[in-house]
DNA sequence: GCTCTATCACCAGACGGG
DNA sequence: CCCCGTCC
DNA sequence: ACATGGTGATAGAG
């Protein structure tokens, strides 16, 4: 889940962390993607209309293998190497959010039935992509289409964007490409967004500087952290979270002097912070290149 | 008239032929 | 360039 | 992912 406005308080407070890049900078670089998020995008839209999606002849669904292959290419041409980077199960912080995904799909199924019935085109346009889901199948389809064609892939412990940011902290790649500003919160140094958008929606890509971020806007990474998670779970704007992080310097004690904001009950943001401080992530991954398979 | 700003509808993959 | 059909 | 955020058209203010 994103952090809503965090873009916002950037270009306001930290406007020099920040700049617009040409893709051809990234030439030669290795840049971490969440595929997991790649594979939900390219299952709602590649090849859709209506209830249908691109098929095999078996009858299997193919839409993510299409956007992958195309999207890697892509890339590549560009000179970039991507490092395609999966979920591994979610924290348990993040079960009720997940039960949240899996009501709202039940609820789509069934709409999507009633619009079949009374044939209603645009209700089946719109319902079928609520029904979408990210099958291990479709995970381990994209791993073995990316291991054909020597792209690297990384099975993440956890969260997939705990992953990649350790990656890029560790100098294993250059940056981390995502819309998700959550890998900023991960302490991803180099985080860019855009960088999938073709060139004709006009979108350069932004690349953000973490050291850059925290020097302008005075803060240290844990009281960044804590911004995040105040503007994000907690129903108060970037701005008021961001003064009230310099003026008591954590959660703690701005839940201490203030008692002016509804805190929510048993509002955990100690898990939260822990989830972005020590994240269930694997080192020992080394991201190589094979060689393509020629089959 | 002109520029700057505010609103709002609209769109979300990639390719290639015509 | 855009438009639109196709990818499986 | 009926999310969110960026865009481009349009309208009103100075």
């Amino acid at each position: 889940m994103g952090i809503k406005g965090l873009t916002k308080l950037l270009v306001d407070n930290a406007p020099t962390a920040m700049k617009e890049q040409k893709l051809e900078s990234y030439f030669g670089r290795r840049i971490a993607v969440d595929a997991s998020m790649s594979i939900y995008q390219f299952l709602v839209v590649v090849g859709r209309k209506g209830t249908q999606m691109l098929i095999n002849e078996a009858g299997e669904v193919t839409s993510h293998l299409q956007g992958m292959l195309y999207r890697t290419i892509r890339l590549l041409e560009a000179g970039i190497k991507p490092v395609y980077v999966f979920d591994g199960p979610p924290p348990d912080l993040k079960k009720q959010e997940l039960a949240k995904r899996f009501s709202k799909r039940a609820a789509g199924s069934e709409e999507l039935a009633v619009a079949i019935a009374s044939r209603n085109k645009e209700d089946i346009e719109k319902f079928s992509k609520r029904t979408v889901k990210v099958t291990q199948q479709h995970n381990e389809d994209c791993k073995r289409l990316l291991r054909l064609i020597g792209v690297p892939v990384v099975e993440a412990p956890s969260e997939a964007e705990a992953q990649f940011a350790a990656l890029c902290k560790a100098g294993k790649v250059y940056a981390v490409a995502s819309e998700d500003m959550d890998s900023l919160t991960f302490g991803a140094p180099i985080f860019l967004r855009h960088l999938m958008d073709p060139s004709s929606r006009k979108v350069p890509v932004m690349e953000f500087e973490i050291p850059k971020i925290l020097e302008e806007m005075n803060l240290d990474m844990d009281q960044f952290i804590d911004l995040c998670i105040l503007s994000g779970d907690y129903c108060i704007g970037g701005l008021t979270a961001l003064k009230l992080i310099h003026q008591h310097g954590s959660i703690e004690n701005i839940l201490e002097n203030i008692n002016k904001y509804q805190i929510p009950d048993n509002w955990p943001y100690s898990e939260a912070r822990l989830l972005f401080k020590e994240p269930i992530v694997s080192m020992e991954e080394k991201p190589e290149i094979n060689t393509p398979n020629e089959e």
